[in-house]
DNA sequence: GCGAAATCTTTACAGTGTAAAAATCACGGC
DNA sequence: GCCGTGATTTTTACACTGTAAAGATTTCGC
């Protein structure tokens, strides 16, 4: 899609034209003076980090080869050799962000000393995460363009899964096995899942704003999830 | 974005060269001999319907104008004068979207005697919606590219809201304003939402098939959502 | 050192959104 | 009745996108 806001381009236009210029490529960021090979060396990494940057930079709809590619201040077609197409990107990208976001939960377990403290603990680092990279918390979730048969997505993705089944099944003292799950088991790790997971979304969306502005002075997003932690626990009225 | 996957295109070249051909304009399943005049006439309702069906179709990814207009059978610029631009048509179709959802949930008010029974069929109501239009209801809660500020849009989803809100205090006994809400209220509001939209969330993108296939033969989405919606009344455990 | 393979650029093409101009028709005032 | 004005639709044009194919350059195994 064409998109309205013109994006400053860093590409030059071509080597013959650019007899004088010291540098071919230059890195908005980069040494100024380097010489700019021809081979990259470290394409791979750098393209995702420009798409890192791009994505958060610009949404989900700013995330294109050629924006990535100008980022990274190599040809447009350069991107193809490394991930195929944009879906291979963007995938490679969701991969790092699942990876990230296991460690934050990971770092958020030891804090709180009861159970009940733990839950809250994880279910807020889930949410701050997200509030931190929302692009990257939209990219994992909210992507047609995913293709969850790559080998680093989909492990990365599945440990984010183990996770959360592991810290459901310790918050209920049972072990869950790799293979089958009673659906009580199921429920609840879709019940933990699907309540962080809606909250995330809808708060993103900007869907809860009309709700917290009705709130009483000052009440942000992560008062209204705790409160809303909280009277899962005393208050067992469903929808 | 250049799709990969060749669309057959309805709309003949030229009226020029078309000097034999009756029809200028043939809508896939019109009338055949129909001349077509220059003026649709309804152009705004058949742009929309062509939008939902091309949505159903292909997907989110396909719901272009480009495409609308081929499956409306007019010219590639046409929808413009009636949307603006690609916003304002997918804000439009929303709005239909918003409408159509409204609409499944008061019909499913009507069943249950109990609160619980109400809330639940509520609740089931909300997935089976999502799971018979799961391309509206993506547009609805997972495109950026919707204009909240538009009129229809911003009423019929707003009316949305005001309908779950009622039934959350209706479940509580309380009236729930206009204007102020306690957290206790919002709370109990996240908290139905973010628990039924994160699951239908999960749903959709399937990143719950795993669950499932883990579960007893047979144990299909609705099994799993009417488990969860039950645990989060017998279990206190929060996640 | 040298040929083969990997990496990167150029070129090309079909598709997209959107703006502007041209064409066609409906309709109200005379 | 008819004519101009405005609404509707098409044509044309342009910048952007993904992706394929071919050429240029460098690295690497031997």
């Amino acid at each position: 899609m064409a998109r309205q806001s013109r994006i400053r381009r860093t590409h030059p236009a071509s080597r013959k034209a650019a007899k004088a210029v010291v540098s071919r490529r230059s890195a908005p960021k980069g040494k100024p003076v380097e010489e700019a090979p021809y081979h990259h060396g470290a394409l791979h990494e750098a393209l995702l980090k420009a798409a890192e940057k791009v994505l958060e930079r610009d949404g989900l709809q700013g995330l294109t080869l050629r924006a990535v590619a100008r980022e990274a201040g190599v040809s447009h077609a350069a991107p193809t050799h490394h991930f195929g197409d944009l879906t291979g990107l963007v995938s490679e990208l969701a991969a790092i962000g699942f990876r990230q976001f296991n460690a934050a939960m990971a770092a958020a377990d030891s804090a709180g000393p009861s159970p009940l403290d733990k839950a809250m603990a994880r279910a807020k680092a889930y949410v701050a995460y997200a509030q931190a990279h929302p692009g990257m918390y939209g990219l994992m979730f909210r992507t047609e363009r995913l293709d969850m048969t790559r080998p680093a997505l989909h492990a990365a993705a599945r440990a984010s899964f183990a996770g959360l089944a592991g810290a459901i099944g310790a918050s209920r003292q049972e072990h869950i096995a790799a293979e089958a799950l009673s659906l009580d088991q199921a429920a609840a790790i879709a019940r933990a899942w699907s309540l962080v997971h809606g909250f995330t979304m809808l708060l993103l969306d900007g869907r809860l704003t009309d709700i917290l502005r009705r709130l009483p002075e000052g009440t942000d997003a992560e008062k209204l999830l705790d409160a809303m932690l909280r009277s899962t626990v005393a208050r067992p009225a469903p929808p």
